[in-house]
DNA sequence: TCTGGGGTCCTAGGACCC
DNA sequence: TCTGGGGTCCTAGGACCC
């Protein structure tokens, strides 16, 4: 695990930017990708934005009624996941030809770990520029790269400096690099633990790395109080591996209005099973948990579960079981409801199953 | 200004077993 | 009447990320 070589690749305001390749005529105007609630009218939230947007305030999370507000003339988009995962696809097939020590953290998103492919960091530097070169020139898309000894280093410089950046942080960089930055930069911390870090006078990664492990765990419990105090030094063990597979999968809706209606419920359980069915279908995978999720109109989200004796694979079972679950919960509230969700875990290959080749071709036949 | 949808990982309490 | 400790699994909730 030791003087490792790790990249970051990053790909820019991702699905905006796929738009703009699409589109060509919207280049260089505001572009804001949505996901439209249902609901009607511009019920909804950006997915993301481009840099222009960006400069008038419209960032991912805020509602698009608002982000309309803040400018009119913007080009607004709903999503097109099917481009967009199209175009990761491609983008980490490329990646894939310059070391197969590959991590795919999202769809836009990838470590590589490129200790044996190169002596030092100024070789690095170099394969960095051309796996961004690389990337340009086939896709003509731009991407943000970060080298770092870690996972956590690489993934932090990527986000430095943006777009189109790259960005080395040597090991002896580490800690001048991490101390003047943000606390909510250290990935890993978010809204939540960045308050109550600054209610204890942390504001920087180096006012973190000042306090004592003790202190920390104290405040944060043992796991988190270590990670904490081992982040905020760039310190990650972390490897860089290929994931095989989901755990989960699940599919969430905004219903089209607030309700407690059993059978308004009922139907939209139905229809979000057959959708999570189709997934585990085409993977061929059996699941042995299931998940009723219910974001009541005050936003708090609730959850019911059951672990099935052994692991099933039929529509039927996901329907029956989330349905009880979800009668479980309605007779236990009586609150209006705003989105439902319904999600399989513990997944599991059926015998017989694909090959990682073949499942990734059937399932681009399936998109 | 009214808030999307896809995930991962962790925690705490309780059940159950040895 | 009082009575251990450890391990694992399950459930519900929460933080975080893109």
């Amino acid at each position: 695990m030791e003087n490792r070589i790790i990249l970051h690749i990053d790909m820019d305001y991702f699905f905006a930017q796929c738009e703009e390749r699409e589109h060509p005529e919207i280049k260089g105007k505001p572009v804001v990708i949505c996901v439209y609630s249902g609901r009607g009218g511009d019920s909804g939230a950006v997915s993301t934005s481009n840099y222009e947007a960006r400069k008038f305030g419209i960032k991912a999370g805020i509602p698009i009624s608002r982000a309309k507000k803040m400018n009119p003339e913007a080009v607004f988009l709903p999503v097109n996941k099917e481009l967009y995962q199209d175009i990761s696809d491609e983008v980490m097939e490329i990646l894939r030809g310059f070391s197969q020590n590959i991590e795919q953290e999202s769809v836009d998103e990838a470590f590589l770990d490129i200790t044996g492919n190169v002596p030092d960091f100024e070789a690095a530097k170099e394969l960095a520029a051309k796996i961004k070169n690389e990337i340009r020139s086939k896709t003509k898309l731009s991407c943000s790269v970060g080298v770092g000894p870690n996972k956590l280093i690489a993934k932090i410089a990527s986000d430095f400096q943006k777009p189109d950046a790259l960005t080395i942080v040597r090991p002896e960089e580490i800690l001048q690099f991490l101390s003047p930055l943000k606390i909510t930069d250290l990935i890993g911390v978010g809204k939540k633990t960045g308050e109550r870090l600054n209610e204890l006078g942390v504001r920087t990664i180096g006012d973190l790395s000042g306090m004592s492990a003790q202190d920390l765990i104290h405040e944060f419990g043992q796991a988190k109080g270590i990670w904490l105090k081992q982040a905020s030094q760039g310190i990650d063990d972390s490897p860089v591996v290929g994931r095989e597979g989901t755990e989960q999968i699940g599919r969430i809706i905004t219903l089209k209005e607030d309700t407690i209606d059993p059978a308004i419920i009922r139907d939209a359980i139905n229809v979000l099973s057959e959708e999570v069915y189709g997934k585990l279908a085409v993977r061929k995978l059996g699941f042995k948990s299931v998940t009723f999720v219910a974001i009541s109109a005050d936003f708090k989200t609730h959850t019911r579960n059951h672990t099935l004796e052994t692991t099933a694979k039929d529509l039927d079972v996901i329907k029956t079981t989330a349905n009880k679950l979800a009668q479980t919960f309605l007779s236990e509230h009586q609150v209006l409801l705003r989105r439902i969700g319904v999600r399989v875990a513990n997944l599991k290959q059926e015998k017989g199953q694909m090959t990682l080749g073949e499942f990734n071709k059937k399932e681009i036949e399936y998109i």
